[in-house]
DNA sequence: CAGTATCCGATGCGATACTG
DNA sequence: CAGTATCGCATCGGATACTG
């Protein structure tokens, strides 16, 4: 047998093109927006890049995908058909099954540069003052194996938002001390931003006017208002009950 | 790395549950309502037993399903648990995406039998007579390599439909022969019945009664009537504009 | 019948080096 | 910068034989 499943259900050969390690993973990149190789690369590092490349290729295709060439040697645009917009309910879906029945937060999966690249898409720049605000995030409880930046500055001017893991030099408005996995919790809706800031797991420094509106120019993770189930039910690694109380 | 994807993101958490090989094929499966083991594998017979019971094993583990043992080398009943039965968006979400975009039909994935395991949960019982209707199907066109048989008793008494690849023995009501193509795309709706019965690629022979009443208690795959796409859109291995007319 | 244990081969994938 | 070519290993999974 080859890579196919010999069949012409069509979950099967829906399957085929969607359930490839790392696929649903790319899909959800692009999705988010992301158009770029190494755009999308930041979304998983973890990928090698000439695998992220094969699945490209594959993904094309598989005509859920488009690259078109930025010419000469400055690589290519990458974006969804009619076809891959298609498989935005099926992503939706899965995020919605992990929300609800998957433990996302444990020592393994905690990665303090992938959680700010996706919170840098996540802030709501209209309800901040129409100037440069700089925030810097420090995280602290962050695995003893992970090699990479703890400290990055968020740089946000309409009409965007940009991260950076070396000081950029401008001036900081806002400083956030964080433990990693509080941070995630609360990114993902497990727990509520008023708990871990009373906790001081999250600590805010800075203008008392823009850390008061913190909560509402920090939006969570798209999928944070998932409702949880009813507890009791089994989860995923042993644990996952309701979080919050 | 070893077998995860290193991210805390519910898409992430979630495909590794559910996006291992043959997984979701093996979810729909239990989804339709299968519970034992060789049940199971009839829905997808390519796979190896040892590798389909590692996944069983690995959806237990991660609380998607429960095994109860039925005692003394008998087996165990597989049934999903409540998370399990959320997958069912997932699959239907594939399913759509199937139906709309990939090309379902080509020699390498039609198996006759897996077909007819198919179509035996999909027979209106109701709307026979109320007693034993045997019908018959044979199939041509098959490929050459493909080793099994092409020749079906389904024997259809309430409350039960059974799939036979040997002569039970009883009178037969309604013979069907089928070039397997375009029986397979009728099943799927890419074709309406009424034009394969008229080129003959679909025959049917028995006392008319039965026989015209075919289309109203045959039914067609659960996904047939998803709505295709406009035409003109590109879809997968090249060529899978919405067939019909 | 309903699986499990063992073996071994194919392939998937990461590391590294290279190119337009 | 945006990828591609090549290599070698590791793991995935099929075949076969075995067990309660």
């Amino acid at each position: 047998m080859g890579s196919g499943f010999g069949q012409f259900c069509p979950v099967a050969v829906a399957s085929e093109v969607f359930a490839g390690r790392w696929t649903p993973i790319i899909l959800r990149e692009l999705l988010a927006g992301a158009q770029q190789f190494n755009e999308i690369h930041r979304g998983l590092p973890l990928i090698s890049r000439p695998l992220l490349a094969r699945r490209l290729r594959e993904l094309e295709a598989a005509g859920v995908l488009t690259m078109e060439s930025l010419g000469r040697g400055r690589g290519h645009l990458y974006r969804l058909t009619e076809a891959g917009e298609e498989f935005r309910p099926v992503i939706e879906g899965l995020a919605a099954w992990g929300q609800r029945w998957a433990t996302r937060v444990d020592r393994k999966n905690l990665d303090p540069g992938l959680l700010m690249w996706n919170l840098r898409r996540r802030v709501a720049l209209e309800r901040l003052p129409p100037r440069r605000v700089v925030v810097r995030f420090r995280f602290r409880g962050v695995a003893l194996s992970y090699r990479g930046p703890r400290t990055f500055w968020l740089i946000l001017e309409r009409p965007q938002a940009d991260l950076c893991v070396a000081d950029p030099g401008f001036e900081v408005d806002l400083y956030v001390d964080a433990e990693l996995g509080a941070m995630a919790k609360a990114w993902l809706g497990d727990v509520s931003l008023e708990s871990v800031l009373r906790s001081r797991e999250v600590e805010l420094l800075g203008p008392s006017a823009l850390a008061r509106a913190f909560p509402s120019w920090w939006l969570l993770s798209p999928f944070a208002g998932v409702p949880r189930p009813a507890a009791g039910a089994r989860a995923v690694r042993g644990s996952a009950r309701p979080a919050g109380s």
